[in-house]
DNA sequence: ATAATATAGTTTCATTTGCAACTATATTGT
DNA sequence: ACAATATAGTTGCAAATGAAACTATATTAT
């Protein structure tokens, strides 16, 4: 193997999406904290899916947020803490927990969205709409070939 | 805001790049693990460099694997317990610890390569060139943008 | 030359994560 | 109906992580 196949192999798209995915990362958490709220990463990558779908299992939200089961447990642990969720048991299943957000909840979701938004705009940039078009594609393709 | 534009914001970039990048390394570290090889994700992020840089500092490991002091630190304590390592002082600076591979190192980094490449051919499938191509520019970009 | 500051790496400790065991409820097969 | 199995969620424990303090060496300013 070539010293130049070898740098490729450096810079290889894991790096590479490693990297941006970090600096996206860092960026959100920074807005979100010069703009004097009061919610992590991860808090917040559950608390989005919960306004979405109304009332998921905590299983449907570690599907969605790509989390395991005690993650879940955690993370709405501490958002029923800062009472921004409760936990309803399903009617009908009672082993399943279904979460809603509180009216706090609600409204410090409407808080984020704008810093999501721009967050979501500084990574962008002058990227083409045509060029992110096919990244996500790339990006969907890529999932799709490794799923088993 | 819309239910529809809800949607995509659970689907944004960041999702999809995370979800992209868990399948990668997921992939890699099973197939890893099926050849028998024992090294886990972390360690080779590092070996590789070593290999590629001849005899990186710590620091420089870091910044080229991404990982603050402490872990390039631990890493480089359990590669050294595998005896895939050496810590070699600087002969003018005695700060600086350079680390390069030993022959079973050599031999770990190029019995791992072809299992890099086979997960590289199938995280990318039958992705046209061009769309790689297009696909890595725009984490290139999106790095770019979102540097301080 | 000495004191102050900076840098590379290590260690420590608190927090987070990830896996496996556990509890409670539901479903399936006999 | 009952035993066996499966599922949702929780808990506990070991390992990984991250921030700050610490050690050793080097550089800079007086």
């Amino acid at each position: 193997m070539s010293k130049e196949a070898s740098l490729k192999f450096h810079m290889n798209l894991g790096m590479l999406i490693r990297s941006a995915h970090n600096s996206m990362t860092g960026r959100f958490v920074q807005n979100v904290l010069d703009s004097g709220i009061d919610i992590s990463m991860d808090q917040w990558m559950v608390l989005g899916p919960i306004w979405h779908f109304e009332s998921p299992s905590q299983k449907e939200l570690g599907k969605i947020c790509l989390k395991d089961k005690p993650s879940i447990t955690r993370i709405i642990d501490t958002l029923e803490k800062k009472s921004l969720v409760v936990r309803i048991s399903d009617q009908i299943d009672h082993r399943i927990k279904r979460v809603v957000l509180t009216n706090a909840g609600k409204q410090l979701f409407y808080d984020v969205l704008p810093i999501m938004e721009k967050t979501r705009k500084e990574a962008r940039g002058e990227i083409p709409d045509k060029e992110i078009e096919i990244f996500k594609e790339v990006l969907f393709k890529i999932i799709q070939n490794l799923e088993d």
